[in-house]
DNA sequence: CGTAATTATCACAAAACAATCACAACTGCA
DNA sequence: TGCAGTTGTGATTGTTTTGTGATAATTACG
């Protein structure tokens, strides 16, 4: 996954030099001077992590954080500023932003810093991800633990790859719905990821072999043709 | 339902602060500044969650969390520290914290665990099961006693180290459940570790060579691969 | 019924991943 | 401080999975 960053600083040394070594490190970072334009691009855009100069030309960094947080989705805020007295901690603290840098600080400190900050969202997401997303689904004779990523047909364990497991409670997570060989390598091998279509008839195929009663008649992962596979849908047949 | 919590922190700063946003978020926080103070309130009081820091000025913060689980309702504990090395040390004497956060802590972060350990307490409620805080545990031929910290393969004592306990742990108490490398660098290592992901390998290896019979053929400590590690569910094989 | 397009199958090499080992850095402790 | 044991990391080896090419089977449609 494409993680997004957004650098709010009004020196333009820092800000460059912070962005190259984010994207040597994968990461995708856009960068805002001052508060105006920070806000602009925060509301246009999705960020996962905003670094955050306390001392900005126009708007104080804290006003802005502030701002940022009352946004629906969560964004971590890591603070940047140039004094260091406790005070200034609890305030950055208080005002909402998940980690605190004095200047001048070390690059390699930030990125470590950083790296650690989406580890902890990571950690926290997998934590909230229960209300959404179920820990079983059952789908006639199939049965799937998510967190034991156990599969069992009509009560039978089966073992699958990783990639046949992910590709499984894909399907069984949108029954019914058809989707595309590019669909599929989007959503179960990652965006990025560049191959050939026909390696999802590969994995289809070995995930029949293993699901399927008779692979040559698939109950559970059916082809559409012309078009791509679908999950086979509870009531409506074919 | 009214969320009633106690704060045990002597930083007033501090204490308010995380205060002020429980009651925002609609909670319904006490503080006390010292042991004896928070013993006090909590005989008095009937809390869902303690939010506690290790570093008292009378009590010390184990001591206080342990008679907090002695008592006869559960309550949730969150365990606020200062280093991360004390806070191995924490996790592996398994007071019974049910969550723990490492000095400096950002405020939603915090607000989201709490959140968390509400759902977690929730399910916990309706389940009924209190087999969670277990002194000791069972599993097939091994037999963990949590307070001794030793751990007995068929009868026989074998001595483990800090981490190699404290991974074999947590692996016992949640059977059949996968976990990622980096899920286990989170809850056994602590949450702002840094390191290597195949130091995980190192570490199942060397528990594994101590007890399973035949190390290239686990019976307890399982490979998922492409994903992590589980620990062999009861019933389920393979 | 034949043909073109699409999907299924299979085998294999390459890539991804895990196990192992040795060693240096670190830890707690006498 | 020095020591013994523990832990993290690099390097190497071994294993499983996965992508891909080739080919066979199936489908749609004239």
């Amino acid at each position: 996954m494409q993680r997004k960053l957004l650098i709010v600083e009004d020196e333009p040394d820092i800000a460059h030099l912070v962005q190259k070594h984010l994207q040597d490190a994968g990461y995708d970072a856009d960068i805002a001077s001052n508060g105006a334009a920070a806000m602009e691009l925060f509301r246009k855009n999705s960020y996962q992590l905003v670094i955050l100069d306390l001392m900005l030309p126009d708007t104080d960094g804290l006003t802005l954080c502030r701002k940022m947080r009352s946004a629906e989705e969560y964004v971590a805020i890591l603070m940047l500023t140039a004094k260091s007295t406790e005070l200034d901690r609890v305030l950055g603290l208080e005002m909402g932003a998940d980690d605190y840098l004095t200047k001048p600080f070390s690059v390699p400190e930030l990125m470590a810093r950083i790296k650690a900050l989406f580890r902890r969202i990571d950690a926290l997401k997998e934590d909230t991800k229960g209300i959404t997303e179920q820990a079983s689904i059952e789908r006639g004779g199939l049965y799937i633990d998510v967190n034991k990523r156990s599969v069992q047909v009509e009560g039978e364990l089966v073992d699958l790859t990783a990639r046949e497991f992910d590709l499984l409670l894909f399907f069984a997570r949108h029954p019914g719905r058809v989707f595309s060989r590019i669909q599929l390598l989007d959503k179960v091998w990652g965006y990025n990821h560049d191959g050939y279509e026909h390696t999802v008839n590969s994995h289809i195929n070995r995930l029949r072999s293993k699901i399927e009663q008779d692979p040559s008649e698939p109950q559970y992962v059916l082809t559409v043709w012309g078009v791509g596979y679908k999950f086979r849908d509870q009531r409506s047949d074919a």
